[in-house]
DNA sequence: GGGCTCACG
DNA sequence: GACGTACGTGAGCCCG
């Protein structure tokens, strides 16, 4: 709807409210690094009450909050001591103007300042603007400068004395209407704006005198019959400088402004900026009531905080006013009451950090050794539960150290805490404890994870071990787990190590940990990731707990037949190959390999590394095949069926549980900047597909009796996520028609009809979609299409011109990414690109990254979006059936469902992965999910 | 432990 | 004008 009739505009003197903050205030400093922000916190409460009290039949539609522009106005040309005598502003208000600015738009407020004007000038061109589109103004100011502007719908609101101010108001004050204030003004002059006026004459007398003569112009020309002649004088004298004056508090209501009304609509506030700015500034009282009034949590604001922004990192990490680490401070308990009173003391809080020590890494076999717990910085404990003497006792088991709880005491007494709703558990990489604890009966919840709190902070910038962030954030390092443990052949387990070692080290992780959220939880509003933290990172870390503990069964036969099968041909290659060099050598070694090819038989092409080895990776080997070698060609099958057998038909089966005969795969949440995850031990997301003879490794990945496999797979998505981000009509059109989309690009870019297409053709154009995603160059596409680098620009030209927009998308993130050193996705995951700025050859790697990463990014949170919502939409299912969720392979899922109820679980399934992105993102082109059943993988696929 | 190679999306 | 480039991962092997 257009401004207008029944809008109400509420223009607010920002500058006023500075000053008037600023002399009211005791001068407040943010606690963690000294700057001032006393008339911030003034102005800001200042606006909190105003938007807060903004209802009712004076409620603003419109509002702007309008600043001066610190500099010269056009008022200094027409007189140059215009309020010259005013002294500089406040050393330590300065630093505070530019955040009253953001102050404002954190609250989602119209913020107004233009170069060369007062904001008295703004607030005079809108309110004369929005009087004459018919609308209600109300310009909330002490000022009674403005009070010229009063009449025909403007009306002045003194927030000092909370009193509006009409025509009448205005003709009490100056004795004249609102129309004749500024001739009263020009009389009467302003010492506080240095404006001279008549000497000699003051408000009473000047408005006597326009009263007496109409208007300022007939006074002047009149002069000589004032009577008084002080007066006369006065007027007859200064006529040059009365009109000086007059100009000089005639506000101008003619500025040309670049926005409209409608662009000042009363909006909410965003409950993350808001939040973000209020953390940021360290305004205790006002986040808390943000955080009430939007039914929000209020983020933790360390009693010692860590420095906020614009301080360098070393600076944050050197917490002025933290607590020393004190290692010989950590509590050992031992006894059941010692234990109950931490259990208290958690109450008392509502949340405590927690770490687990066990045997080993693997989550799904280790033994729990021991459990730490910290409460406050500084005030941390270890329980000690299966701490063994390494004394092999008659019975061929080690006997338990004294001093430690019973393990079921120790777990049945913390099961309740642990599994509190309101009770926050706190860890660092924390899917690791809650996989322990699950395997003694504990479903820990809810827990907050500081790795991933680092992640949703920091990808891009650093790593999120608790080691390097507890080193870079709290200028601690951490007792090094090799100096307990040990390394090599003599690693000990955590059982055996010394119980006053093992309080320190355990104790010390649960104290970091419990630091490093303090300082994280803050930032993650300051950064404005709090949605991505709480809604991607957050609730993802369960469902994966449950998909690890899941795993999937693994025919231990079908591999090692495999194997077998691989290491018979593999044999057969080797001593062809080496009958071939005339000599043995070790096939699987690259450097005797170039020796042999380059050196030995003189083949063409060799070309040395840094490291001085000749180069012999597929590219270097298919070029030689194809001048017809023999050699070459038998060490690249050679190679495929090394990496088979040793990859996979022979290192899977050593991850195959004996408990479960299952394969559990571990997922790194934090594992790839963009926000995909990596899998290992083992890595289940790059299993073999691309030939025939790798695929049937996939044959090994079963289902269990009665079940069978389904698998569903995102189509196309990140080409999906490119036309809808580049905005390409005409491939978003494409995708809801159904087409082909790489016939459909080769189609626009060649001119040839998508009927009857040269496969050809239609490869090279999937190479160039590809390669567009990835951040595309002439040289990547001549070497992924095997043509020559000229042709393969000429591709890209053209298909910059037929798709212009992808050509902007890619303009337009790099040029996003070098001014604020991150991109992101439609989520608002932030990947931080700080590469972006490098010069020499970094720097095409860091564009293409920033071009990649929002694409890749996005379909990231897509899935993750949709693994979240899996198991309430697998909750639905009739009691007797299950669907598992096992898998992710960054656009697949994989399912183990009843084999009668495949179909049932497909729909749920498919609908939650197509309508992932909404509400949240809605996408223009549509997501489409394919899905396949087979009794394993090769066949679900 | 770094570099190379190669498996996946 | 030369250089060096597709994006994101993990793992096994060789070799110093």
């Amino acid at each position: 709807m257009t401004f207008g009739k029944g809008h109400h505009l509420h223009l607010i003197d920002g500058s006023a409210f500075i000053f008037r903050a600023y002399h009211a205030l005791p001068p407040l400093t943010r606690k963690s690094d000294g700057l001032p922000v006393g008339a911030v916190s003034g102005f800001s409460n200042m606006l909190f009450r105003y938007i807060e009290n903004n209802n009712g039949a004076d409620a603003a539609t419109h509002v702007a909050v309008i600043f001066d522009y610190s500099g010269k106005t056009f008022r200094n040309e027409i007189y140059p001591q215009y309020k010259a005598h005013r002294p500089p502003a406040p050393e330590d208000l300065i630093p505070q103007f530019p955040l009253t600015r953001e102050a404002t738009r954190a609250f989602n407020v119209s913020c107004i300042e233009i170069e060369g004007f007062e904001a008295d000038d703004i607030i005079a061109t809108l309110s004369c603007q929005a009087r004459d589109a018919g609308a209600r103004v109300t310009i909330i100011t002490s000022d009674k400068d403005m009070m010229q502007l009063v009449g025909g719908g403007v009306e002045m609101l003194d927030p000092m004395k909370n009193k509006r101010i009409d025509s009448e108001g205005v003709e009490e004050k100056f004795g004249v209407g609102p129309n004749r204030v500024v001739d009263v003004q020009a009389l009467a002059g302003d010492s506080a704006d240095n404006v001279p006026g008549a000497p000699g004459i003051g408000i009473k007398t000047a408005a006597l005198l326009i009263n007496e003569y109409g208007d300022l112009e007939t006074l002047l020309s009149r002069a000589s019959e004032i009577k008084q002649p002080k007066r006369r004088e006065s007027l007859i004298n200064n006529q040059e400088l009365i009109r000086v004056s007059r100009d000089l508090v005639q506000l101008d209501c003619d500025m040309n402004l670049d926005f409209t009304l409608d662009s000042l609509e009363v909006q909410v506030p965003n409950v993350e900026d808001l939040v973000g700015f209020l953390a940021k500034m360290e305004f205790r009282t006002m986040l808390k009531r943000a955080s009430d009034r939007f039914g929000i949590d209020a983020p933790n604001l360390p009693d010692a905080p860590a420095g906020g922004g614009g301080a360098s990192i070393a600076q944050q990490a050197a917490v002025p006013d933290a607590k020393p680490f004190d290692l010989d401070a950590y509590e050992h308990v031992h006894t059941i009451g010692a234990l109950e009173r931490w259990i208290d003391a958690i109450y008392e809080r509502g949340y405590v950090a927690v770490d687990t020590e066990t045997t080993g890494l693997d989550a799904m076999q280790v033994d729990l050794v021991g459990i730490s717990l910290c409460v406050e910085a500084g005030q941390a404990c270890y329980i000690p539960i299966a701490h063994k003497a390494g004394d092999d006792d008659l019975f061929g088991g080690d006997s338990l150290v004294e001093g430690q709880l019973p393990m079921d005491l120790v777990i049945d007494t913390l099961r309740p805490m642990l599994q509190d709703p309101s009770i926050v558990k706190i860890g660092q990489n924390m899917k690791y404890d809650a996989k322990i604890f699950a395997r003694y009966g504990v479903t820990v919840a809810p827990y907050d994870d500081t790795m991933l709190m680092s992640y949703a902070l920091h990808a891009g910038i650093h790593n999120h071990g608790m080691d390097a962030l507890s080193t870079r954030y709290l200028d601690h390092t951490p007792i090094p787990t090799k100096e307990l443990l040990g390394s090599g052949k003599s690693m000990i387990t955590f059982d055996k190590v010394e119980l006053g070692k093992a309080i320190k080290y355990a104790a010390e992780d649960a104290d970091v940990t419990l630091r490093l959220w303090q300082i994280f939880k803050p930032k993650l509003h300051v950064e404005q990731v709090t949605t991505v933290y709480e809604t991607l990172e957050r609730p993802l870390s369960p469902v994966l707990v449950q998909m690890e503990r899941n795993g999937i069964k693994v025919d231990r036969d079908v591999l090692s037949r495999m194997s077998n099968t691989f290491a018979q041909k593999m044999a057969g290659l080797e001593a062809e190959i080496q009958e071939l060099a005339g000599q043995p050598f070790n096939v699987g070694s690259p450097k005797q390999l170039g020796e042999i090819l380059f050196d030995k038989m003189e083949l063409p092409g060799g070309k040395k590394g840094k490291t001085g080895a000749y180069a012999t990776g597929v590219d270097v080997l298919e070029d030689l095949a194809s001048e017809g070698h023999e050699l070459p060609a038998r060490v690249m099958d050679w190679r495929q069926l090394s990496k088979l057998k040793s990859t996979y038909t022979d290192a899977l089966q050593t991850f195959i549980n004996p408990e479960t005969g299952r394969v559990h795969t571990s997922y790194i949440q934090t594992g790839a900047v963009t926000g995909r995850m990596s899998s290992s031990d083992p890595n289940l997301q790059n299993i073999p597909i691309r030939t025939d003879e790798g695929r049937r490794i996939r044959e090994a990945f079963v289902a269990d009796a009665g079940k069978k496999l389904i698998s569903l797979d995102y189509s196309q998505i990140e080409l999906r996520i490119l036309a809808h981000v580049a905005k390409i009509d005409s491939l978003k059109q494409a995708f809801r028609d159904g087409h082909d989309i790489h016939a459909m690009t080769a189609s626009e870019m060649f001119g040839v009809p998508m009927e009857g297409m040269d496969p050809m053709i239609r490869r090279q154009a999937k190479a160039i979609n590809f390669g567009v995603i990835y951040g595309i160059s002439g040289f990547g596409l001549a070497r992924n299409l095997r043509i020559p680098r000229k042709e393969a620009q000429g591709f890209i030209d053209r298909y910059f011109e037929r798709f212009p927009g992808i050509k902007e998308y890619m303009d337009e993130t790099v040029a996003f990414a070098k001014e604020h050193k991150y991109v992101q996705t439609l989520f608002g995951r932030k990947i931080h690109t700080p590469e972006i700025a490098a010069k020499g050859p970094q720097a095409g790697f860091a564009k293409r990254a920033a071009i990649n990463a929002p694409i890749q990014g996005t379909a990231a949170d897509i899935i993750r979006r949709a693994m979240i919502r899996m198991p309430a939409a697998l909750a639905d299912l009739p009691q007797d059936v299950t669907a598992k969720m096992l898998l992710q392979v960054h656009d697949e899922l994989i399912f183990e469902v009843n084999d009668d109820a495949c179909d049932m679980v497909i729909e749920i399934v498919k609908d939650v992965m197509e309508n992932a992105s909404e509400p949240a993102v809605k996408l223009d082109v549509p997501i489409e999910v394919d899905a396949g059943i087979g009794n394993n993988w090769a066949e679900a696929h």
